[in-house]
DNA sequence: CTGAAAGCGCTAACAT
DNA sequence: ATGTTAGCGCTTTCAG
């Protein structure tokens, strides 16, 4: 029933004032007299006002709300930065309207909705967006900031983790550890990231002399990597090593070897991943893998797109942050690590 | 740059009609002849038109919105929770405006935003709200729905599944599984959920003639239950078999039992949990454990919703959906289940 | 500092 | 069926 918001109109009339100095009161930079400020206060107090943002918004054009599409959440990354890139977000006054483009909904029918919706900026996470998409954006004058995924667009800002450098790591960390045979469940590489930790890994096995002996794409799903994982090992030369484009395929590599082909890890064969999720730490799976610096990552997607909301002609950035190499039991490696002369190098940078 | 909208005033004079003309065709029931839509129609395509959803939220008083309160993330049946109320939500043409209650972070004032932003309706899941909180609600008329939580309170919807039920028969499972001494990592008995799977477990043993040998609150935390796992098996007297209130706990319980404890499952210990989330069925903890209907349930929790927006005068209703036993491997069972009386019963009740 | 007045972009009577 | 006229609840000139 109680179907009569108070407005600020009921306040203005309680307190003895107009509308506007109600509005002013309740505005970030409104000039208002103390004792103007403190009967609103009282008024609004007692009859429980609160201004109404749906107003506010269609006046102001920022309505404070940043869209976020997500493709997927069963890889524990994505729910794991949903959480912080909300937190961020809420820390700054914004709120978070999600879409999750789970299958092959439609990215397109997303964003225009958000853009109905008057949403100041949009967060496309482990999706990308069509160039014609990317213009309907910035013709609407919303910045857009790609996570965990890469596009050949400078329309859009982009945060990653530096996926190149990454994958060439855990290639010279197999190669050290004395894997011969090495193989590859890469991340789907229709997507950036894929590519790039697939273009990764083999340049950092051919910096160090090694090649690649297979490797299947395994599209960042469950069930794929799984399959990659047993048609790489049921044959008569198995791999020694798998390295596995990101964290979620390689549990499902494990389990397939483990229990489907009775192998053991790393005894048979040396697994990797790429993330560093929560459950990577845990002992059924004890994943050495490449922490991507899930924290500075949001952070850094924020910040870009804060700016980009604030001062529409900042122009998009790409940044590839620095991840690191995680080492626990899932694969064999060397005596020590980092080798001596990376050691060197990376005192120098300092 | 592009900070100029264009509005349904636009598209009228491009068209040569009236600005309500516009609106009207725009509008879901309204009446306009096919030439006036036609017309319509294409001067919005020609100028790219889309209704401003704020305006329009702020005439009909209806923002399409639901608001969603998650408490965490970690959790493997919340993310797959989102994903599934986040579809079938913007299947009926709402969207998702979410909030993260992670840690100790104001529900209250979280709810006080929603409302701020209009919101139809708002769904909790796993949070409980006070009773001033459910007084807010009422007061703005915004239904509320708890997802997977109970309350005492009268005035909200509540959608979970039948806790009770479910424990108990995970209890009589493992008495007819031969267990004689049974423990609990009880889910946090702060919660409804938490106390009634504890009820449940404990009057599904005393049903059976058997009683709990000891129980430790888990409160949902991987930490806290793999700690109460290794106190409760430490000692001179571990027991044959643990029910742990959900399978995130569960899974903790088992990395405990097996790397730190050097234990089998369920060679030493029978291990049961609750929800049947994804990773239950992964070979590495291959659960044996209650599955939550998560579909009903969010389907549920959806139309019960719907329901009270559509009808206001519509009462609160509380649902606990059945949900089943799904037998995998980590717990010693008898040779056959359902028990044949049971059986019985569940064909007399066709 | 404060009130009056003009909208933001749209929907909903109300006439015609 | 369509145009005209009021607003939704608020911010923002503009006077004073």
């Amino acid at each position: 029933m109680p179907r009569d918001r108070v407005t600020a109109m009921d306040v203005a009339a309680r307190a003895g004032v107009s509308q506007s100095a109600v509005s002013r009161v309740f505005t970030p930079g409104g000039s208002a007299s103390k004792e103007t400020a403190a009967k609103v206060r009282a008024a609004a107090d007692a009859l429980g006002y609160r201004p109404n943002v749906l107003a506010r918004s269609l006046i102001t054009g920022r309505s404070r709300i940043i869209g976020l599409v997500v493709a997927y959440l069963d890889n524990q990354f994505y729910p794991d930065a949903l959480e912080r890139l909300s937190a961020a977000l809420q820390k700054r006054g914004y709120h978070v309207l999600v879409f999750l483009a789970n299958n092959r909904s439609d990215v397109s029918e997303m964003i225009d909705q958000m853009l109905d919706h008057q949403v100041d900026g949009i967060i496309a996470a482990s999706v990308s967006l069509s160039n014609q998409l990317a213009d309907r954006c910035e013709a609407a004058g919303i910045p857009v900031v790609l996570f965990n995924r890469g596009q050949d667009n400078w329309r859009l800002s982009e945060v990653t983790s530096d996926n190149l450098q990454g994958a060439a790591e855990l290639a010279q960390y197999l190669v050290a550890g004395g894997h011969t045979r090495i193989a590859q469940v890469s991340g789907w590489l229709g997507s950036t990231t894929g590519r790039d930790r697939d273009r990764g890994f083999r340049d950092g096995l051919s910096s160090v002399g090694a090649d690649l002996a297979a490797s299947i794409d395994g599209r960042y799903a469950r069930s794929e990597a799984a399959s990659a994982a047993r048609r790489l090992c049921d044959g008569p030369h198995p791999p020694e090593a798998i390295f596995c484009g990101n964290d979620h395929m390689a549990f499902a590599v494990m389990d397939a070897l483990r229990f489907d082909l009775g192998m053991s890890i790393p005894g048979d064969v040396s697994i990797v991943g790429f993330d560093d999720v929560p459950m990577a730490a845990w002992k059924s799976y004890d994943l050495t893998t490449w922490s991507q610096p899930a924290r500075a990552m949001v952070d850094t997607t924020v910040d870009t797109l804060m700016a980009r909301i604030d001062d529409r002609t900042t122009h998009p950035k790409k940044h590839a942050l620095p991840g690191r190499l995680v080492i626990r039991t899932s694969a064999r490696g060397p005596a020590t690590w980092p080798r001596p002369d990376k050691q060197g190098d990376s005192h120098a940078r300092l």
